[in-house]
DNA sequence: ATAGGGTTAG
């Protein structure tokens, strides 16, 4: 039951205020230039710098400028101002190599692919299309816009192919999802005898992992170039095996990947970051912090960096370790990992996640003009699953005004956030906006957000009408969405439609038959609820057990939902037997409609009070001290019982208690929740 | 000259 203690981290002596530290990474960086111009690049004035160079070409000073015409296209394109670097470009002499690789570059970093045709026009009259230097940064450009046919025409054109030029393009196909042409690129590679190094292994690998849809096929893909790098004995590149293990960890064969990552001669601070990120992305936050832990004790030359820290903070999110992630916090500080943006970004999850909005509001306010959309969207989302509507809208329409353009991610949020407070006509508006001034168009998930908020709100007919009118394919997101409105209001027949779909889709998905069965059970067709039950038995499905959770002293308590009390557990038994008789004296009558057994009335109350979060708040009860709020959190969603039991204790015994499941958080306070019963 | 792991939703 005990989950496990740290002891490795302290918390920081004295932390430094984050927004010192953050103006230390906006200063400008500038590369030299001649001292007589240098009063000329504060950042008000672009224009008299273009000026005062065109005075510089007076025939007097005609060789300085030759050089400085490139010097000076560089230097404009370093600080992004792309428009008037491609103004010099017709004037003579042609720019060199390095000036065309600056444009290259200025024309990712201001993701103008406009400019990037211009660019490319002029080397190529230049005659720089054969320079295989230049052709392997056109190949990452082109890459970086996902224009994937230019990126080949270059690698075409391009007669002396190096390995770099190679490689480039082999990237381009892998980060773009393009994993077959990928692995065709890389057989062509062996067939041609051109001598790998380990980033053609490592991109190999990665356009693996991009094959997904076909997980067999994609397995076998690494194995064998997993061979392939045994063989040329690159296991022992850090590299190399750390994007190994990543592959095997994201094709679902995350104890491999641990036995890999086990054998590996000599790790790095990367690795052990590559293995850390899988457990906490693989669901497992608990195996994630283990191993963190184990690096912090075994590893003491090892120092942990910001993508390890951003694992670390996902892994507290996940398990809602509050006091853990306090204490990484503070390292955080000390460490003055605070400087990177996704650093803070996961800090604000991670407080938005262990139910401490205030903690996640006070950092995100700390940013002071370096929020980017994602720490926008994570302050929303965090206001919606802890069912502040008004406040999330009100921070989507601050982070408008702020000038960030919302992204996909961000109505998602904030239609989830319209939902749990049934904010229907707002949700709707903000759809319709979404699509119409911001031209986003709409994915399946957000169909399902506004199902589930038209569902839920007992909307059915318009939800179905959503459904009905989508342009693209209704995928289980949205079946799911719609079942979970039926299971709300009873409606069998648009269940049975919508599991229609469901059982199809994602046959191995045993939430959906459980949903199924409940409404069966509620509509009283026991035939039916047998049946469904029966089918999930013959795919050899079970329903995923409950379990909830709790800190208490930076230590993880867990319970499992019991059908019966063993000695563990006879002491909150005792309690929750005297805390029921109290309530049923009150008029509470226990909800057995829940549990889907066929069992008399006794026997059904055995198997509520049996329920792990029930089990969680009597632990919190005995264990938390008088004034400090009991966090809960469950793995799946509230039962009707659990929240009616836990309301009541929250006034009788006078305790705030949060819960967090798998949807949303629940707030008791004095016989009330923040989810007035709608969740 | 390329390269590994990470940030939001469900």
């Amino acid at each position: 039951m005990l989950f496990y203690a740290f002891k490795t981290l302290s918390p920081a002596s004295s932390p430094k205020p984050s927004s010192l530290l953050f103006s230390d990474l906006m200063l400008p960086v500038l590369s030299p230039m001649p001292s007589s111009h240098l009063h000329l690049l504060s950042p008000s004035s672009p224009k008299p710098l273009f000026r005062s160079f065109s005075s510089l070409r007076t025939p007097s000073q005609a060789s300085t400028s030759v050089n400085n015409y490139n010097h000076l296209i560089q230097m404009l394109c370093k600080r992004g101002n792309l428009k008037q670097a491609l103004d010099l470009l017709p004037h003579e002499p042609s720019p060199t190599q390095r000036t065309y690789e600056a444009l290259i570059l200025a024309c990712v970093q201001r993701n103008s692919p406009g400019s990037a045709a211009v660019v490319h026009r002029h080397l190529s009259d230049d005659g720089f299309d054969q320079d295989p230097f230049i052709s392997t940064k056109l190949v990452g450009m082109y890459s970086h816009f996902n224009a994937l046919d230019d990126a080949r025409k270059v690698f075409d054109k391009t007669s002396q192919k190096t390995i770099f030029l190679w490689n480039a393009l082999l990237r381009a196909l892998a980060v773009g999802d393009e994993g077959e042409e990928a692995l065709l690129l890389f057989r062509d590679m062996v067939l041609v005898g051109i001598e790998l190094d380990s980033c053609s292994y490592s991109f190999a690998l990665k356009a693996c992992v991009a094959l997904r849809s076909c997980e067999v096929s994609a397995f076998e893909r690494v194995r064998e170039i997993h061979g392939h790098v045994l063989r040329h004995g690159f296991n022992s590149r850090v590299h190399v095996a750390t994007t190994l293990v990543d592959c095997y960890a994201k094709l679902g064969c995350v104890s491999y990947a641990r036995r890999l990552f086990d054998r590996m001669l000599a790790r790095n601070v990367v690795s052990w970051s590559a293995m850390i990120a899988c457990y906490a992305k693989s669901n497992n936050p608990f195996e994630a912090l283990k191993l963190f832990e184990e690096m912090m004790v075994l590893e003491p030359d090892i120092e942990p960096n910001s993508v390890t820290m951003v694992s670390v903070l996902q892994a507290c999110a996940g398990l809602a370790a509050l006091g853990q992630g306090k204490i990484v916090h503070a390292y955080v500080l000390r460490r003055r990992l605070d400087s990177i943006l996704s650093v803070v970004n996961a800090l604000i999850t991670m407080y938005v996640k262990c139910g401490t909005l205030v903690s996640a509001r006070r950092v995100f306010d700390g940013m002071n003009g370096r929020r980017d959309v994602v720490s926008w969207n994570s302050m929303i989302s965090g206001y919606g699953i802890h069912g502040f509507g008004t406040e999330a809208i009100q921070l989507y329409q601050e982070m408008l005004h702020d000038g960030i353009a919302p992204s996909t991610l961000t109505f998602l949020s904030i239609l989830g956030a319209c939902s749990h407070v049934k904010f229907v006509q707002q949700g709707k508006t903000l759809f319709e906006s979404m699509i119409k001034e911001h031209g986003i168009t709409p994915r399946a998930e957000h169909y399902a957000c506004m199902v589930d908020l038209l569902g839920r709100a007992g909307q059915l007919d318009e939800a179905i009408k959503i459904i009905e009118e989508m342009r693209i394919e209704p995928g289980p997101t949205v079946w799911g969405s719609l079942l979970g409105a039926c299971r709300i209001h009873g409606h069998v027949e648009l269940a049975e439609r919508a599991c229609s779909h469901l059982f199809e889709l994602e046959p191995m998905n045993a939430g959906n038959y459980v949903l199924l069965a409940d409404i069966y059970a509620g509509a009283k067709m026991w035939e039916q609820m047998i049946n469904v039950k029966k089918l999930l038995e013959t795919r050899g499905l079970q329903k995923v057990p409950g379990c909830s959770w709790i800190e208490v002293n930076r230590k993880m308590h867990s319970f499992a939902s019991v059908d019966f009390m063993d000695t563990h557990t006879e002491e909150l038994h005792a309690l929750l037997v005297q805390i029921v008789r109290e309530m049923k004296g009150k008029g509470y009558i226990p909800n057995t409609d829940v549990v889907l057994y066929d069992l008399d009335q006794d026997e059904k109350e055995q198997i509520l009070l049996g329920h792990s979060e029930k089990l969680a708040v009597a632990f919190g009860l005995i264990n938390c001290r008088r004034g400090e709020v009991i966090r809960i959190t469950k793995n799946l969603r509230l039962c009707e019982d659990c929240h009616s039991v836990t309301k009541f204790i929250s006034k009788f015994a006078r305790r705030e208690i949060l819960v967090r499941d798998v949807n949303r958080f629940h707030h008791f306070r004095d016989g009330v929740c923040s989810c007035s019963d709608y969740w």
